[in-house]
DNA sequence: ACTGAGGAAGTTTTT
DNA sequence: CTTCCTCAGT
């Protein structure tokens, strides 16, 4: 973000330029509690690390005595690339800059003894922690049917958020699960995780609370250590979190707090606004500065931003301004349908480029992830290169989990959640009876699978191949393990990955993914080389890898509302504001007003992304499981202030159709029979309609062509030629022009793409 | 022990 | 319409 220069004055410390007197107030008022409202684009960041400058510069703090919380791994490394210009090299010994659930590690690999673990637990994900459970329901004698693991994992984890332990849960609290069994299996989960010497997420934050509440020594050694501590984003907090840095800061109290109550859209994740609330109760005098000048976005983005918020109650209340030039107005688009609505924004975004905006300065938010696929699904049509944030994360694909899987078991004996993980894969003749015959064992001694395997060998439990094969694979893992002593850990992983057979196993397959799963698997091997250890990259992998590709041509940005908080671009395009969609359906029937109040806040954030210009679409029908349903405008459509808007529609009736229906009745399409498939959208676009969006499509085709008609081909590529593409597999060039190519796919027909998209093989 | 077919279920957001 | 998941058969 740019901040324009105030005040500027050559005696200024270089981290004070450009700051405007709330943020330097926030800047140095280092002693004390803080309190900063920070509206959208208002220069948070800036001032955040300007602080955190300011305490390093003045010496107030070493670089180690500062506890600086975020939220997001995006936000911590963002922080710590901007001090780091700031400060140069002392943001090197910033130990306890990083998220909530980074810190917590480090802090729990410390003592984890005090809560039963050694320190060199296992971090679970999603997927181990639901299998976990799993086993747990069936082994209660439950129906995983009617209690099925994710709503336990989800009613653990909101106690988990709330700072409960399994003593905390009472029977009231008990019943949000299987009739009332719900603690019962919260205890049996924690003392397996125990067991197998690992811990979730929410355990990172609950087990700390738990050693700095019962041990005094340990919370008097952190009161002392941290002498500032800043909060990123801390309307996003929940109460373990919160709990947590309220006996932290109870010493010194020199506690920062920067937050903005507009922008809370984690609830449902526990977080808790009223932490906002809270903070002047429990901090006693404490400043509350307001940052309200906004140096992000047009009058008239925040203007419709600002509209549509107002409509939330119980906000603390802000006031932005900008001085920054009117602007284009917020463009409000409606549209036939989905497939419309993507080759719409796809037509904006060519527009936009070539009027010279780069598309790495456009994004789409939409509300929900599946929404992704349909603007992925065009892009590739019309070869616009595009990028999805989110999603499936690197370290959630199988192969990655698998390898990661084998790496564990190398690395904490223990695991056992790792080692049945890759126990039978590649398949190695060690079915369910083996498997079972294990965990028999190992049930009965007491002992981690890996044990009772090794042990089993000495019987005659097991006989012919399967005990050959589980011999093998123990001695395997018993020579990793020494190997792994004085081997470098990325070439550890190379030779396990050939060893076990693993990469063998996907080399034979012969599908559209496996080569790109090989790719990826190469792709861990060098994320390896940048830990010192094995264990220093199976931590991070557990909590901040992510799936930043190598920036190389511009692309557009697609990615949900959530991950864009604290993001800015150029253009933005908002999809799918549509009443179910966006505000949607689930939180409007499971949450109520204070749902919808979210849905507004998460409108309000997706607005102020934008800098320049917000194109906000909506479809009249669009296509949910497989059947077609008519949609209404969201009613924060409605709520946008119609002296900030351009609406325009290309349906017959024009924008009036629905803009006066809003203001004027709740619903004006009360009597239209929907969502069932059978209501006139799907009427329209099984007759007339159909003709709409049929042709639509060569339209925008034959213009698509002549924008890159000016692009060269590929020298490299012939008809006939075969070719592998990242998302549709292998497949043979059947035309080539320009630089677009058809190419009949082995799986899944005939599709045009982009040359840059493919590759020789 | 593995493979295939069929059925059912599920789609919000993240560390 | 997918995609996962379980169950049955080989």
């Amino acid at each position: 973000m740019t901040v324009p220069q105030t005040t500027p004055s050559p005696q200024d410390p270089p981290y004070l330029r450009g700051l405007n007197e709330p943020q330097r107030e926030a800047v140095l008022t280092s002693e004390g509690p803080v309190l900063v409202l920070a509206g959208a684009g208002t220069g948070k960041t800036a001032a955040l690390t300007a602080r955190l400058a300011h305490l390093l510069y003045t010496r107030k703090a070493w670089p180690s005595e500062i506890l600086s919380v975020t939220f997001t791994n995006k936000a911590a490394r963002e922080m710590r690339e901007r001090v780091g210009r700031l400060v140069g090299d002392a943001v090197e010994g910033m130990p306890w800059l990083g998220t909530f659930h980074a810190i917590g590690a480090k802090m729990l690999r410390r003592h984890a003894e005090l809560v039963g673990l050694q320190s060199n637990f296992t971090i679970l994900d999603t997927d181990d922690q639901l299998r976990l459970m799993k086993q747990l329901i069936v082994a209660a004698n439950l129906d995983e049917k009617r209690f099925p693991a994710r709503q336990l994992a989800g009613v653990i984890d909101s106690w988990k958020n709330k700072g409960m332990t399994p003593a905390d849960v009472d029977a009231g609290e008990s019943e949000r699960f299987a009739n009332g069994r719900g603690g019962e299996l919260y205890q049996q989960y924690q003392d397996r995780l125990k067991a197998v010497n690992a811990c979730d997420f929410g355990d990172l934050l609950l087990h700390v609370l738990t050693i700095l509440r019962t041990h005094r020594d340990v919370l008097e050694q952190y009161q002392q250590r941290f002498r500032y501590i800043m909060v990123d984003e801390y309307q996003d907090t929940n109460s373990v979190q919160y709990l947590w840095l309220r006996l932290l800061a109870q010493e010194r109290k020199n506690i920062c707090c920067v937050g903005d109550d507009d922008q809370s859209i984690y609830s449902w994740r526990g977080a808790q606004v009223e932490n906002i609330l809270r903070f002047e109760r429990d901090f006693p005098g404490a400043k509350v500065i307001r940052l309200e000048q906004n140096y992000r976005s047009t009058p008239h983005i925040l203007g419709a931003a600002g509209g549509v918020i107002a409509n939330n109650s119980g906000r603390l209340g802000k006031q932005l301004w900008t001085e920054l030039d009117a602007g284009e107005k917020v463009r409000v688009i409606g549209v036939w349908d989905g497939p419309e609505e993507a080759r719409r924004v796809g037509e904006e975004m060519e527009a936009c480029r070539r009027s010279g905006k780069s598309y790495d300065e456009m994004a789409i938010l939409v509300r929900a992830q599946h929404q992704t696929r349909e603007f992925e699904d065009r892009f590739i049509a019309i070869g616009l290169p595009y990028r999805i944030v989110g999603g499936q994360r690197f370290y959630e694909r199988m192969e990655i989990r698998d390898a990661i899987a084998y790496l564990r078991v190398v690395n904490q004996p223990a695991d056992d959640l790792a080692f049945e993980r890759i126990v039978n894969v590649p398949k190695r003749g060690l079915g369910d009876k083996a498997v079972s015959t294990v965990h028999r064992y190992a049930r009965a001694t007491g002992s981690p699978l890996m044990t009772a395997a090794a042990r089993i060998l000495d019987t005659d439990e097991l006989t012919g191949a399967a005990r050959k094969s589980l011999g093998r694979l123990v001695g395997d893992i018993a020579r990793w393990r020494d190997m792994a002593r004085d081997l470098p850990h990325p070439e550890l992983a190379r030779q396990l990955l050939d060893e076990s057979g693993y990469t063998a196993m996907w080399q034979a397959e012969k599908s559209a993914e496996a080569a790109g799963r090989l790719e990826n698997l190469n792709e861990l091997v060098r994320a390896m080389e940048e830990y010192d250890s094995l264990g220093a990259f199976l931590e991070h992998v557990s909590l901040v890898m992510d799936n930043e590709g190598s920036a190389q041509e511009p692309q557009v940005t697609i990615m949900t509302i959530h991950a864009a908080k604290g993001l800015e671009f150029d253009t933005v395009f908002l999809a799918g504001w549509e009443e179910g969609l966006f505000p949607s359906q689930r939180s409007l029937d499971e949450g109520g007003l204070a749902s919808l109040e979210e849905e507004r806040r998460l409108a309000y954030v997706a607005i102020t992304r934008a800098r320049r210009l917000a194109v906000i679409l909506h479809a009249a029908n669009r296509r949910i499981y497989g059947q077609w349903t008519s949609s209404l405008p969201s009613r924060f459509v409605g709520e946008l202030p119609a002296e900030h808007i351009d609406a325009e529609t290309t349906m017959a009736g024009g924008e009036s159709l629905w803009r006066a229906n809003w203001s004027e009745r709740a619903d004006p399409f009360a009597d239209v029979n929907r969502g069932t498939g059978r209501g006139p959208g799907w009427q329209r676009a099984a007759s007339s309609g159909s003709t709409f969006t049929r042709d639509a499509p060569r339209v925008i085709e034959s213009r698509a062509s002549a924008v890159s008609l000016g692009n060269k081909g590929r020298s490299d590529v012939s008809l006939g030629l075969r070719v592998f593409h990242q998302k549709f597999g292998y497949g043979t060039i059947a035309a080539i022009e320009g630089n677009k190519l058809e190419i009949d796919f082995e799986t899944g027909g005939r599709k045009r793409v982009l040359d840059s998209f493919v590759t020789v093989g």
